[in-house]
DNA sequence: GCGAGTTATGTTTTT
DNA sequence: CATAACTCGC
């Protein structure tokens, strides 16, 4: 085993791999084989006589996880070692030790969705304008708070400002409701673990005994709840080993904390540092331009790329009429590259936002190329895959008002708003859930017979279906579509029904599949485990199609051929991360790991119309273009296409030279000084820092600057 | 109580 | 532009 292993790997990556007892660090470049590492530490420490369940390894999705079990299994391991999401082992915990964490074992977990009816409930209940308190607002507060490990508790007593004082109070109206509903977040599952293990030694000791040897993937991208649980894993031993990039962070806005990779010494100072420096992904030239654009970011301990490939193609940059054409052209050159002999699976298109994908969609529809989008929770998000769910979830949890309140009716049965209102109100004044005064409905005033019946046929046949509960999850999800009319009601629904009919067929086999491979399939388990499922899990690389996603999801991945598309300014950067140079440097990161996904063909474009809103709006290209170091024809041809459009006084008059701290004005933008300026002729572009706060990037040809 | 039609609103990235 | 929230007539 040992030989087998050493043969493959380079004598940093051995030095990690056989690293024995203590915390170890591997800092490592993308392409350097990182969760290789880990995988063959995984096999290497059961070689050396650990069992596999004492091993523990946290990947950052699931499929991610999933892959890893895959190859530690094929090299020939006992099956065994824990390997999943920091969530995903929160959940087990949780249910293991749920007395002990102050919580019921049959919690449902929250999705974006259900936070968001929470939150505006929140905030109704404090009777507060939703106009200055947005919920989406209020709620990224809540979510950077308890990454944080903040209770509100604490802000409560801290909070001096207007804001945090009402911050304070949505907050715990918030958590109210969740515990009401017996539901946990995505970030309580966080909270509730680092609190369980910090604060109950014997929980936290037998955990330490459980998992003896702890590995972090992606460590760069762990948020401060989840060092804090980290930390308690392996308090008795120290047995850490954690992976990562600094560079590669880019969850930042997700409440992702750098400083836990940057003072990992700090946390454990005997730790081991290796340093996985060498490339064995891309080709050079990719490698160049990655490290010339990374070296644009201040923040940043210098490193550079070392390729281990010799030759390879050029990177091409291409500049496009408008997102149609984009989408076309990269169309067409996928459809060269397939010729070429190129699989279909090793492309993929990355985009900045979601929305992008669909010219992309449209174009590989018309020229029929396989495609496969990244999105996978919006399969869970379909309407009618959430009430089959919702369903399931009051079995499971009759607590969750929320999953209650969106099937009493569905599909009608004539239990209308007032009814649930006067229910609701009874639940309130006697403080029990909606489902106990459901029950008792007998005794609500005010309500029409015709309802009262209604309600308890509708109880009765939730009662039934708890009867029909077992192991396997696909024959209830069967029962209660059936029974609940849901499938009546689609039936009925013609042509959108049938689609949506479908869908459910698809939720049936995927439960089913579940029961086949689950280890202890149970209701409760599917529910949590489906809660969360990432984007990039239904993502299928065998499937021979072309894979289009969001620069976020290209994390640990890697294409024979990467189409980054829309450099624009305001797009990649995004205008809402260009408040400040962090901002501006994690977007910088974030166009870094998708360069650096692609092993052979670097393919970059930008449009000079693009739809936003459904207005066309002019293009500035993105300053990350300028960063990458290389000149590109294309840009020179695009610029003389420009010209016709532009006449000649407008850029003479546009295209004076600017220095670093003229004050300027802006028609939109306002005042500000400039803080950069390229001096590039009629292509010259200026940094300017406006008083309004924002920095923006502007090609004086385009933008009518003034000397103020 | 229900659903069609209208109006307001809000726009990044995701476990 | 796309969806959510809301109104109004049945």
């Amino acid at each position: 085993m040992q030989d087998k292993i050493l043969r493959r790997l380079t004598s940093a990556q051995q030095k990690a791999v056989f690293h024995k007892e203590g915390a170890l660090l591997v800092i490592a470049g993308p392409g350097s084989g990182k969760t290789r590492v880990i995988t063959y530490r995984i096999a290497a420490l059961i070689d050396s006589g650990i069992r596999p369940v004492n091993i523990c390894a946290i990947t950052f999705t699931n499929k991610a996880a999933e892959e890893m079990r895959q190859r530690v299994v094929a090299m020939g391991t006992p099956v065994g070692a824990h390997i999943s999401t920091f969530h995903s082992l929160c959940v087990r915990v949780l249910r293991q030790y749920a007395d002990a964490a102050g919580i019921a074992s049959n919690f449902s977990i929250f999705d974006a969705a259900d936070q968001s009816r929470c939150i505006k409930q929140a905030v109704k209940d404090c009777e507060l304008d939703t106009g200055n308190f947005s919920p989406a607002r209020m709620l990224e507060a809540v979510s950077t708070l308890k990454n944080k490990l903040i209770t509100f508790e604490d802000i409560e007593q801290s909070a001096d400002g207007f804001f945090d004082k009402v911050l304070a109070k949505i907050y715990k109206r918030y958590q109210h409701i969740l515990e009401d509903n017996n539901a946990l977040d995505f970030d309580d599952l966080l909270v509730k673990s680092a609190h369980l293990l910090e604060n109950q030694k014997d929980v936290c000791s037998k955990l330490n005994s459980r998992f003896r040897y702890l590995l972090i993937d992606e460590y760069q991208d762990t948020n401060h709840a989840q060092y804090r649980i980290a930390r308690a894993l392996v308090r008795d031993h120290n047995n850490i080993c954690a992976t990562g990039d600094p560079d590669q962070s880019i969850y930042r806005w997700r409440g992702a904390d750098i400083r836990n990779i940057l003072d990992f010494e700090r946390d454990w100072p005997d730790a081991v540092i290796v340093k996985l420096e060498e490339n064995f992904r891309s080709t050079p030239n990719i490698l160049k331009i990655a490290d010339h654009l990374i070296a644009a970011n201040q923040s940043r301990k210098q490193k550079i790329l070392i390729p281990t490939r010799k030759t390879g193609s050029d990177v091409i940059v291409n500049c496009f009429e408008d997102e149609h054409e984009e989408a076309q052209q990269v169309a067409g050159q996928i459809q060269r590259l397939i010729a070429d002999g190129l699989p279909a699976n090793e492309i993929a298109v990355f985009y900045r936002v979601n929305a992008a994908s669909r010219v992309f969609e449209e174009a590989f529809i018309k020229e029929k190329i396989p495609y496969q989008i990244v999105r996978g929770v919006e399969f869970y998000s379909r309407k009618e895959i959430r009430d089959v769910l919702a369903y399931l979830k009051i079995l499971v949890n009759p607590a969750d008002d929320i999953a209650l309140v969106r099937i009493i009716n569905t599909p009608a049965r004539g239990i209308g708003k007032t009814t649930v209102e006067r229910v609701m109100a009874y639940a309130d004044v006697h403080n029990i859930s909606f489902y106990e005064a459901l029950k008792r409905a007998e005794k609500v005033k005010n309500l029409a017979s015709s309802a009262k019946k209604r309600i308890a046929a509708f109880v009765g046949m939730i009662e039934g279906f708890k009867k029909a509960i077992n192991k396997e999850v696909a024959p209830v999800i069967e029962l209660v579509f059936d029974e609940s009319g849901l499938q009546k009601s689609l039936k009925d629904q013609g042509k959108d029904g049938k689609r949506a009919l479908e869908n459910v067929d698809e939720l049936i086999n995927s439960a089913a599949d579940y029961d086949k491979t689950a280890e202890e399939p149970s209701l409760l388990d599917y529910l949590q485990q489906i809660s969360l499922f990432s984007d990039v899990d239904t993502y299928d690389p065998s499937a021979g199609r072309v894979a289009l996603m969001t620069l976020h999801n290209t994390k640990g991945l890697e294409f024979e051929a990467a189409f980054i598309t829309g450099l624009e300014d305001g797009i990649l950067p995004h205008e809402r991360s260009s408040e400040d140079d962090d901002d501006i440097e994690e977007e910088r990161r974030l166009f870094f790991v998708g360069i650096t996904r692609a092993k052979s063909h670097l393919f970059i474009s930008y449009a000079q119309y693009r739809t936003i809103r459904g207005r066309q709006t002019r293009t500035i290209p993105s300053q990350f273009l300028y960063e990458l170091g290389i000149e590109t024809t294309q840009q020179q041809d695009d610029s003389e296409y420009i010209y016709e459009e532009i006449d000649d006084e407008t850029i003479s008059s546009n295209c004076e030279t600017f220095k670093k701290g003229q004050p300027v004005r802006h028609p939109s933008f306002g005042r500000g000084t400039i803080t950069e300026f390229h001096d590039m002729g009629q292509n010259s572009i200026a940094v300017v820092k406006f008083n309004s706060g924002q920095t923006k990037t502007l090609m004086l040809k385009y933008a009518k600057l003034e000397k103020i």
